[in-house]
RNA sequence: GCGCCCGUAGCUCAAUCGGAUAGAGCAUCAGCCUUCUAAGCUGAGGGUUAAUGGUUCGAUUCCAUUCGGGCGUACCA
């Protein structure tokens, strides 16, 4: 398939050479002002001294397109030159779209280049909040939308098994479990509050029953508790995540940074420079005022244990050393700076930070219907993302939280989400792929001569086909400006648009009728160009084909 | 106080590198089911893009100030 914008571009160059720089295209929004415009005249102007109009006109009359691209070209507004693709260019689109099927919109744009995504990394010290469920389920659509621009893809987790965290955790099951024989023992005041701690514990208690009564004083008996909380928490945060698909290759876990004596080749390595220097008993890490820092930063604490920074300093650097393409990383706004300390030290410690890209993503108030849910963190009103995806299902999940762009707050109305009615945009969007599914089961049993995929796509004609042709044909681009810019809503809106297409088509062009089966046969593929474009962007996005609703 | 992010229709949100008359869904109102799924389609109303100023052919978008909201501002992560 021919490069189109290329293909006018060079035409323009080819015709006015003095014209070098790069000229743009977009897609108007109003369909009068065509399928391609250029402010080419609008930009040259300021150079060239010529009016932009003037410019536009003689652009255009000297261009020479081909006619069975372009069937019209127009000067409008102050000096913009629109393009009328024809419509042959779209119906040859469609065989396009059947012959590559689900690998249509893939790109080699990335193509030799391998990416590491690291998300969720929650603490395995609680079940992950339904808070979580934004990063979690924009980094499964983002992954997706990388591995369609050709990444190879590295999903990975970052394990926090060491550090302060987890010895709160081991207090804490290791209380619970006390309680069970002697309701007074005292809960640690900044321990883990949820019902889950609880239930570790009996489950302690129903292998073991007293036999680890006053264990906690050894470093032996507090490895046991820790553990035992370790795994608990992790199986059923993995739960959770096999539940939305989501599986991750590598989990790193952090006590290895410690292990493989990175941590300790940091230190050293920040003392050298100079960059580092004891005061009140800890180790302070410069930050510079020219980069938006006001003071310096603790690295390592005066009882000897690191802050959280160095291991995540140590850890991207590993990151790096692995040689990936791209880097990324997605946080919470909560996390907003001090993803900045972490980058800023590894910077200093002499690495090229220019792989690693952070997203930041704001926070998400939940309601049900005009009530605000709760959610505290500390107490056991939390609600998990567990619940939630029993409350609404994946799909909606999934789709919800993906919905929006992520630097803005979201509001996720679970109430909305949960109903099965035509308010919920997720069905929006299924239902025309189950309205096409129902197509084909029908032609299937009564018309099944009409299946085939020798057509004529010149029976295409109506402006409904003619505009859903356009909209599919939009579909690799789309692909491509999502993921660069790592936003994956745009491919929710772009599929909205898909489906308004599809059903305005459906209502106004019998796709079965026996009096016109050239028609028919034509009208069955380009619904099921339509199905594929559907099915290859919610693989993207993360959601279900379903065949029937 | 300082730093980062946000403010668009009654509500939730889009809007291509700064492009033409700022678009969808919900809600409201008016139509469309003897024909492939009405979880659908068609139409109407609804806006000083928080405010003021600036930059230019052109600003929701860039800059400055103000107001309002979120998140940070730990020897927690």
């Amino acid at each position: 398939m021919i490069d189109i914008k290329k293909y006018i571009s060079n035409e323009i160059k080819n015709s006015i050479p003095e014209i070098n720089q790069e000229i743009t295209f977009d897609n108007p929004k109003d369909q009068k002002h065509g399928d391609l415009t250029t402010n080419i005249a609008l930009v040259y102007s300021k150079l060239s001294g010529k009016k932009p109009r003037d410019l536009a006109l003689e652009i255009s009359e000297k261009l020479n397109l081909d006619k069975n691209l372009i069937s019209k070209t127009e000067i409008a507004g102050p000096g913009f030159i629109n393009f009328f693709i024809s419509d042959d260019y779209y119906r040859n689109i469609l065989n396009d779209i059947l012959a590559n099927k689900n690998n249509f919109g893939k790109s080699t744009l990335n193509e030799n280049n391998t990416a590491n995504l690291e998300w969720v990394s929650a603490n395995p010290t609680k079940p992950l909040h339904a808070g979580h469920g934004r990063q979690i389920c924009l980094g499964k659509a983002i992954a997706n939308l990388l591995e369609w621009t050709g990444y190879k893809v590295t999903r990975e987790y970052y394990y926090n098994d060491a550090g302060n965290q987890m010895n709160k955790l081991a207090e804490s099951v290791y209380a619970r479990y006390m309680q069970i024989f002697n309701p007074e023992f005292p809960f640690p005041e900044d321990g883990y509050q949820g019902e889950y701690i609880k239930n570790i514990a009996q489950l302690i208690n129903g292998m073991r029953k007293d036999a680890l009564k006053n264990t906690f004083k050894n470093e032996e008996g507090k490895e046991f508790f820790k553990t035992a909380g370790e795994k608990y928490n992790f199986k059923i945060i993995r739960n959770t995540l096999n539940k939305l698909g989501i599986n991750h290759d590598i989990f790193f876990n952090e006590s290895d940074l410690y292990k493989n004596g990175d941590i300790e080749k940091l230190i050293e390595k920040f003392k050298s420079n100079g960059l580092a220097y004891e005061k009140e008993g800890a180790l302070w890490l410069k930050m510079d005022e020219a980069d938006g820092f006001d003071k310096d930063k603790v690295i390592v604490k005066s009882t000897g244990e690191p802050t959280y920074r160095l291991p995540d300093m140590a850890y991207h650097i590993d990151k790096i050393n692995r040689g990936y393409d791209l880097i990324l990383d997605i946080f919470g706004s909560d996390h907003g700076d001090t993803y900045k300390e972490v980058l800023y030290g590894v910077k200093s410690a002499g690495y090229d930070i220019s792989k690693i890209k952070v997203i930041i993503h704001q926070m998400v108030t939940f309601k049900m219907g005009n009530e605000s849910v709760k959610m505290s963190g500390r107490s056991d009103t939390s609600y998990y993302l567990d619940e939630l995806i029993d409350d609404i299902g994946a799909d909606a999940t999934q789709f919800f939280f993906v919905m929006r762009g992520a630097n803005t707050h979201l509001d996720f109305d679970i109430k909305l989400a949960k109903e099965q009615s035509d308010k919920n945009p997720v069905y929006y969007l299924q239902y025309a792929y189950a309205r096409i599914c129902g197509i084909f089961r029908n032609a299937e049993t009564n018309f099944p001569d009409l299946i085939t995929d020798n057509i004529d796509t010149k029976v295409l004609k109506t402006d409904e086909e003619i505009n859903l042709l356009k909209t599919l044909s939009r579909f690799p681009e789309e692909v491509e400006d999502s993921a660069s810019t790592f936003e994956p809503h745009k491919i929710i809106t772009y599929l909205n648009k898909v489906a308004s297409d599809f059903h305005t088509f459906y209502h106004n062009n019998r796709v079965l009728d026996v009096e016109q089966p050239e028609l028919s046969k034509a009208r069955l593929q380009l619904a099921q160009a339509t199905k594929t474009i559907l099915k290859n962007g919610f693989d993207i996005i993360g959601i279900s084909s379903p065949e029937r609703m």
